[in-house]
DNA sequence: GTTGAATTTGATAATCATTATCATAATTAA
DNA sequence: TTAATTATGATAATGATTATCAAATTCAAC
């Protein structure tokens, strides 16, 4: 596992914010970092639960806040209830097109879509953070 | 009120459904395309609520379902828990510009983008029925 | 208009994801 | 080691939405 990087950036980031380090936030980061999907709060708590079984899923809910405010994750909100969580750092940003037959998705970019994003809010007098663009319709595969 | 169009589409929609027409179902729906907003189906209850206030929130949850059906109204996703739902009949698609600072926001569209969705669709060979676009930001009043 | 089968309704319970609470355990700086 | 602070997990609470069900209503056929 080469995620010293993730690590320090967790660790500075907690310590930053004068929290202390625990066992069980380092098991939920890396086993986040080890499985690059989309998963949900519980997926993941399933998945820590195979190495330390007493881990409760509150704590996986406060550690992926923790990911997410040090730019380690992104939240991401398909159709469905429950909100997912992506890799974000080192991962290009990328928009999402769900297929709405299967339910998977296809991850994407075009430049210029972001391009004439800024473009978009420049003109309403509005300061771009980010944005999520979902794009949803039939997988290749679905079209049979 | 000028609403014959939309409540003609509903009408039919329930009798192709083999559903029936109800008082509620037309306090719910004149209710909402009285109101120019994107509520959430607690505030619509709210809204119905001062002309019959006996009408309960599970037939305004039903209700909405049934509008979304039948291409009156969309549901709309922000970054809060509540589904809030939109005008669709008769007004042109948009997008939105949500600012993180006050709540707000500004509704666009830019017809550039749209076309390169399809182009990004078709590269990857995705039939592209819709799309929900996001961005995030402050506006111009909460720039100060 | 009456009838009667089918649908609708509202109250309420259930569900589901997430957050809050709190007593106990772990961390860490001194 | 101490002692103050934070973390944890079990569980309760919350909030939005959906399911249940008995009673009310719609409406097509008489
Ligand atoms: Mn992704
Ligand atoms: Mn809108
Ligand atoms: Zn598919
Ligand atoms: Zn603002």
């Amino acid at each position: 596992m080469a995620f010293e990087e993730e690590q320090k950036i967790f660790n500075s980031f907690v310590k930053e914010k004068g929290l202390k380090q625990s066992k069980q936030r380092d098991d939920i980061l890396l086993t986040f970092l080890k499985t690059e999907k989309h998963l949900t709060a519980d997926e993941l708590h399933s998945l820590v639960k195979k190495k330390n079984s007493s881990t409760g899923i509150a704590t996986v809910y406060r550690t992926l806040k923790l990911l997410c405010e040090c730019g380690l994750s992104s939240e991401l909100r398909f159709g469905d209830r429950a909100v997912r969580y992506e890799h974000f750092y080192g991962h290009e940003h990328h928009d999402h097109l769900v297929c709405v037959k299967c339910g998977n998705f296809i991850e994407a970019v075009d430049p210029e879509i972001e391009k004439l994003q800024e473009r978009l809010a420049k003109k309403v007098n509005f300061s771009l953070q980010g944005h999520k663009l979902l794009m949803y319709g039939v997988c290749s595969k679905c079209k049979k």
